[in-house]
DNA sequence: TCTATTCGCGAAAACGTTTTCGTAAATTTT
DNA sequence: AAAATTTACGAAAACGTTTTCGCGAATAGA
């Protein structure tokens, strides 16, 4: 398309395709005064090299992919913003690719990843049956890759998380030092690692001080935030229901809060709520938001920066590092009467 | 890397490459049972065929980019979403790249993007001071480019808006209807499409309702919260201050709010607020913002379509579409004392 | 039966780089 | 002055595809 390659640049200079080349890429086999030309000119008619043509001969594309469930997501757009980071300093571009949090996608997507389109690979998973198969073969391929956030269980493979299941514990733990007996716990279904650690967090903070573990009061809400609505409502309105809510995701949070408006339930009086999210406007909230927030920009830097080092180093036959980030709890209005 | 490849398939068929690779296009020129053995093989060893190979001879890349000033922002997030949605549809990948609001940052990415990395590219642009030189660069490579949101004035291109003027004069008329005589408006600093003619829709209002337009109620923000807090403190503590606030986007609401929660000011009784914002939780904040909302997933759409229309027929040589999609005004408590 | 046509496949060129190797000329060494 | 080395460059292969072309063999047409 854009028409002008190494041919043109050599024949406007009176050189061989091979000169003008190592010219481009400061070979000491060219003259200093050579040299001076060749910029020059590539300068003047403005000269890209080919990313394909050196891709294929390099075999490298100095692309790295990132598959995430969704973008219009506070905590992954920010994720984002951390990768990108790492990756524009190293010269790199980055491929997105949604899985929509749809396990099929993840695996197609995953599997065109195979070809060398990229030279590394970030994924935070979608919510599964623990399958995990498509990403033995990704790895097997050679090709570097990092897990963050959402990763696999159960397979040796680097990754860049939070500490979900202290945090888990130090919410709701807080939660009952705020004089909550009965305390639920909303999650989206389907196996995700952050989801299942967080709930062992709450589950084991319940038991230290001595309160009984309820199904009921675990909430496996969907991915359509009306019905999520009406099982929220149905669980708040339930004689016996809870007084207090640990959601696991920022939007169950926001659902409870459209309730709880609705219903006239006061928060935090009649409930109390504490929420993992990277809301900006957590504070602004009527009441403002206790929440457990993710290092989210710090976990995507992180992942890609581990990511560079597999990549550059070509150390990742047996990397296995488990980079844990953590979690802080800001307490606001909704978890505390004062 | 991955290492399979159509040499290799055709060694474990005894067939030629040639006619491996016209197998796994389906041509007519090979058998119906060559074709399924071949099929059979590619499935079975799990061929991926390399994109670059592939890019280098059809002088094509699957792939689009898409140039924003940020991405952890609710607008760009959303716009993003739209853009994917339709790149898969197509079978097409999208390579993100980030300005920082840096018009330096657009420029090199922008040049970078001239050497056929990319079949199409869709930009937002950043502020700048209107210099659009690389623009036409790129333009003038014959690479298809569709602009969206904030775009170049006095270019001829293909373009995807809101109706920002209309948007900035109706949420100004709602202000002075809810009884505001003294409207400020909140702007970056730099020039950008959107601000300039959500302003220019603001001015307007003012005009038709007989109110002067005073500078100093035109307030030139940063890229940083804690020195727009303070400008704007200053300018609400001020003799004569405003009683009513449009913000252009969305991050100086949010700064106007902290600075009223901090400044015990009280929404809406002393100041009313309307922003043009795209946050989810704008009817949850303390009190509900009255929010101008852009259409960002759709314009991601329709942008993205547009783009691929362009790719696909060739026709961008003459294309300067102009696509413009109206903002929703939706008033909530702050800016209504009912 | 002889000639056209179709069918099914292979050889080879091309895409634009990078890189290895070869080689004249210039320079240094002996 | 002859030999060795260095300098500066060009020729050509290679990366993995796609695609044009050629060519036997099989089939159809006369």
């Amino acid at each position: 398309m854009s028409g002008i390659n190494l041919k043109k640049l050599a024949q406007e200079l009176g050189l061989s395709i091979s000169s003008v080349s190592k010219a481009l890429r400061d070979s000491y086999e060219i003259s200093a005064e050579t040299k001076k030309r060749v910029l020059a000119m590539a300068e003047k008619m403005n000269y890209q090299p080919n990313p394909f043509a050196r891709g294929l001969r390099k075999n490298k594309s100095t692309t790295i992919a990132v598959v995430i469930p969704e973008i219009a997501n506070n905590y992954f757009a920010l994720a984002i913003d951390g990768i990108q980071l790492i990756a524009e300093q190293k010269g790199y571009h980055v491929l997105t690719y949604l899985t929509h949090e749809d396990y099929k996608n993840e695996v197609s997507t995953i599997s065109h990843l195979q070809g060398g389109r990229v030279d590394g690979v970030l994924i935070s998973l979608c919510g599964s049956n623990g399958n995990v198969k498509h990403l033995i073969d990704l790895q097997q391929t050679g090709i570097p890759v990092v897990f963050f956030d959402r990763v696999p269980e159960k397979m040796e493979c680097p990754t860049v998380t939070t500490d979900d299941f202290a945090a888990g514990f130090t919410a709701t733990e807080h939660l009952i030092k705020s004089g909550c007996k009965k305390i639920a716990y909303l999650r989206q279904t389907g196996f995700v690692s952050t989801t299942e650690n967080r709930m062992k967090g709450y589950q084991a903070a319940l038991t230290k001080y001595h309160l009984p573990i309820q199904s009921k009061f675990i909430l496996e809400c969907t991915n359509d935030d009306e019905s999520n609505q009406l099982l929220i409502k149905k669980m708040l309105k339930q004689k016996g229901g809870p007084d207090g809510i640990l959601s696991s995701i920022e939007k169950l949070a926001i659902s409870t809060y459209y309730v709880c408006h609705e219903q006239k339930i006061k928060i935090p009086a009649q409930l109390k709520i504490v929420s993992f999210s990277c809301l900006r406007t957590a504070s602004l909230l009527s009441p403002a938001l206790t929440t457990i927030t993710p290092p989210a920009f710090e976990i995507g830097k992180e992942s890609a920066e581990l990511l560079f080092q597999m990549i550059e180093k070509k150390s990742y036959g047996n990397r296995t590092d488990k980079i844990v980030i953590p979690s802080s709890l800001i307490v606001r209005k909704s978890s505390s009467d004062k």
